[in-house]
DNA sequence: GTGGTCTAGACCACC
DNA sequence: GTGGTCTAGACCACA
């Protein structure tokens, strides 16, 4: 697996998980890979997807069973896709419209 | 002066810049603050404000004159323009595009 | 069930066999579940019963008896409320007391 | 500097933090201790300071100018008090009180 | 087996 | 100088 060096490969990491969750290779309820044997797969460090694990835990998109692992929280698409849209229309979308009326481009015309 | 702590500060200075050229308050051929003084201005350390006037001078955007200071280049504005105007509509409208399509949400409506 | 996942399972376990015992759920000689049995009941592991049951028997509050299984002490309720009442009049309430001081809340009127 | 090893020292550091801010000795706008410095204070890893600093700052208690440091937040006492009234009402008070009534304690007497 | 914590030490961007 | 990230490896509690 490759990373893109100016983004913490943690966060990357996590990207990544939610992906899998959007396009349902992981399944609400269903555990995912164990910090470990993730670890190994894309050949980082265990302690960097364990930081992974734990943002996408502290932002309600996996939950961990001791003992047992991670799996994914049964909301986890809502999660994530509100996060998505939050972003988007809160932060993105405004820079996007400032920025082309700063350098006078007509956005409808690019459409 | 406040910043956005996902992005060096230095480089948050450089796009003030830009935007000042682009609305004509930096004028090409005119002289702009010196390091300390716009340092001292928006109550940074000076360092990054050299940094900033290094990156701006290293895209042909103002150019440093030997006892002098740095002056806005004549062709600044074409310079800016061109430079943001390809990364608007190249990488950053189509991304924005994706998105929106990814998030179900239509941008019309946002607008 | 449903375990809070900042104490361990096996205690919350036990302190929940402690509470039917109080409660008379469970009456001192009595057997209690077996271990396997009260682990499929509540969903976890056998060994994280087997955990709770070993403190509970070192804390003289249950009993093994080889090939029979475990029974609640003779003097189990004396146990746990001799045990818990020094606890809570000992620490657990001078603390709440001294915290809600700190935080200047008055308990009388939360109550 | 000791450590209760029931809790995990990057917790415990967290906490002192704390106090040191509701007590005054660090106050809203100042910076605290680089983690660097604050870890040979104390003799334990910069990892775990870092990590201390972060959760608090997660928290909202304290804050990070990049090059600088971090410092106490403006409403960094009334953040740490709302935390600690919130924690108290909702989980500490109640556990008590159904405790007391478990263990049959008159908790009016008690005061 | 699982994740959680901690240490040691490295490299980097930024100020 | 500052913190942020990552690696390597250790130990531990828990299931």
């Amino acid at each position: 697996m490759e990373f893109d060096s100016n983004r913490p490969i943690y966060l990357q990491i996590a990207d990544g998980i939610c992906e899998q969750i959007l396009q349902g290779k992981f399944k609400p309820g269903e555990r995912i890979p164990s910090v470990r044997e993730w670890a190994a797969n894309i050949g980082v460090n265990p302690n960097t997807v364990a930081r992974s694990y734990e943002t996408l835990s502290d932002r309600g998109i996996i939950f961990n069973t001791r003992g047992i692992g991670f799996s994914v929280a049964s909301d986890a698409l809502d999660a994530i896709l509100e996060e998505e849209r939050r972003k988007f229309t809160e932060e993105e979308l405004p820079a996007i419209l400032r920025k082309a009326e700063l350098l006078g481009l007509n956005l409808k015309e690019l459409f």
